[in-house]
DNA sequence: CTGAAAGCGCTAACAA
DNA sequence: TTGTTAGCGCTTTCAG
């Protein structure tokens, strides 16, 4: 039994503009001004229209109106991982400021590999973002290339090409952690020891960098076997503190490179039966949530996630809207600064003896 | 001085398929084809193709597919809050899976706020997305409503609306749970409080209901008194502590809803100057991977979270591409279960004194 | 196996 | 102020 072709009743009855248009008597450009609160609309009709939006709880197809206008209202956001709770933060923050300006956030996290990054990188041209930012903290080659081309608005932190509409978050990492070490050194410490990031990662370079500056502005001596290796993780603070526990005077502190890896030295030095910061202080850099509440609770360095996602957000608006009031900006100054909690103390070497032969 | 209206050499040079169908010599269908991979095209023709779209780093737009074929490729995700690390971990695995089956993934994250939950739900059925998980363990109503009517796939965790298209993801809380108090009853606790998740939560009910099911079994009787209202956060969980504190006997253990909480209890406990568990033990839930280094170490509940994530996406699968050799299915259990790390011991009270009185 | 052509749902000229 | 119409870039019948 053959269908007739044409079934008056079986009709799927979608409900896009036409129908609007058609159930309030109007154009579909009408609908579409009113919907897009063109204010030529008359008042009248704008109503007439709403009502039937409303009433059939329409709403238009994003798909077919970024692709007819150009823009996508979508943001793409890529973080190194997302289970270091410092991104979570910062997507937070981000995602919040972004849906406050009507757009959408697209969050990839590349885990620090150059396939998945290249990969994430290429989800996000096609899904036609207006805009994207690194939040990496250390520009990958692969990933440059590929966005540097296509005329996207970025914003990196740190570093980034010098291209038009490309954005940079300075962070002063300076600041925070000279906060930090010189807290350590007013403390009596003169043998802090430093546990890395990443090595390829800039933003690791940099605390690095800041640490040994500050060391020098202390007058503390810089030894190299203090210097060890991290990974921004969990893992990594305590495989970095386990060496650090071989050496022969072993330091009285040590800074981080971020609040993941302070945890981590924490948890190796309580292993240890040493208590932190009675033997050691530890000094973290992120001031993520939980360092409020580690044991003892972390001394760290904060950077504002929300100064971070705020500037980052705006950074790609001023591009992507440039014609509105706010002009195209390159860099913004993010500020670090030390918070001072209960895992930094008095060297324990300081009271009890006296070491009279200079360290060489 | 007027520009002529055509330009010939000002032409923008748009990358589109018309472009490379051009370039190629074929129509804009074959290539169309090619991208899709579709059998029938003749192989040479298909690397001819191949080659321009290559050498121009050509890719479709995926706006434009998706409003012809009606298909997003993107799955939703709504958290309740990104910054409890059980969900980025959760996030992740779902990231993985989805990518790697070819779909996007848009997260948001509700707060537990419904209005924020309302807009997010909207933004994704703007977008169109192919399904959507709602892992925010427990419905919140306002949410349903707006999701039910429209006919897209859906995943909830522990309950959801009864109709076609829809899969639950079936916790089994109470294996673990009952792990967890009988390990407690094996060390000779008796009096175990309960530090729920919020009020409203289907989760965290069951999580409770769970716990005083487990006390039954193991003839400890209950005492409502040792059931504190948390909310699944580090806050609440030292909130609650502080109350449970005050408490004339004090209980010898605590489990806690979530392991956030946990970590708070555990905290609000080394600041009373007691410790764990020497003096109180404590047992969490989810087994989130900062579990591992607290001090002590977390005993807690593990939930898979890769368990959650692949499940969640091949029950979305099921349904979007329900023709294909997936049948669809409305039901997956997911397991718990206990791993014994440090934070739990034998009772304080047990070798100390002996209490004769019965507790009223 | 390939091409022509009709839209997908919407916006934006341009006309009226 | 409103309506008509031509696409946005792609997929998908339907012919050839």
């Amino acid at each position: 039994m053959p269908r007739p072709r044409k079934t008056a009743v079986q009709k799927p009855e979608r409900l896009d503009i036409r129908t609007i248009a058609r159930l309030a008597d109007v154009s579909i450009a009408t609908v579409s001004r009113t919907i897009n609160r063109v204010t030529t609309v008359n008042p009248q009709i704008a109503k007439r229209v709403w009502d039937v939006i409303n009433e059939l709880d329409y709403f238009p197809n994003s798909q077919a109106r970024a692709l007819v206008s150009g823009r996508s209202w979508i943001l793409g956001l890529i973080v190194s991982e997302i289970t270091n709770p410092f991104f979570p933060e910062l997507i937070q923050g981000f995602e919040d400021i972004a849906v406050e300006h009507g757009y959408e956030i697209l969050v990839s996290s590349t885990n620090y590999d150059p396939k998945r990054m290249s990969h994430c990188i290429r989800r996000m041209l096609e899904r036609k973002v207006d805009g994207v930012a690194v939040m990496t903290f250390g520009i990958e080659e692969p990933l440059l290339d590929q966005l540097a081309q296509r005329n996207v608005p970025l914003v990196f932190i740190d570093v980034g090409p010098k291209r038009d509409g490309v954005s940079l978050l300075k962070v002063d990492y300076h600041h925070g952690i000279r906060q930090g070490v010189q807290h350590l050194a007013a403390l009596g410490h003169r043998d802090i020891a430093f546990v890395t990031g990443p090595a390829g990662l800039h933003s690791a370079q940099s605390r690095l960098a800041a640490f040994t500056k500050s060391l020098k502005e202390c007058g503390i001596p810089l030894d190299p076997t203090r210097i060890i290796q991290g990974d921004h993780t969990l893992e990594g603070g305590m495989a970095a503190m386990t060496q650090l526990l071989t050496l022969k005077p072993m330091p009285t502190a040590v800074m981080c490179s971020n609040d993941m890896t302070a945890i981590g030295v924490q948890h190796t030095i309580y292993r240890s039966g040493l208590r932190v910061p009675d033997d050691i202080s530890v000094i973290g850099f992120d001031d993520i949530h939980i360092a409020e509440v580690t044991i003892p609770p972390l001394t760290t360095v904060q950077m504002s996630r929300f100064e971070l996602a705020k500037s980052a957000v705006t950074a790609l608006r001023s591009h992507i809207e440039a014609s509105k009031d706010l002009a195209p900006q390159h860099e913004f100054k993010i500020t670090t600064s030390l918070v001072v909690r209960e895992s930094t103390g008095l060297p324990r070497t300081a009271p009890k003896r006296r070491t009279v032969k200079p360290r060489t």
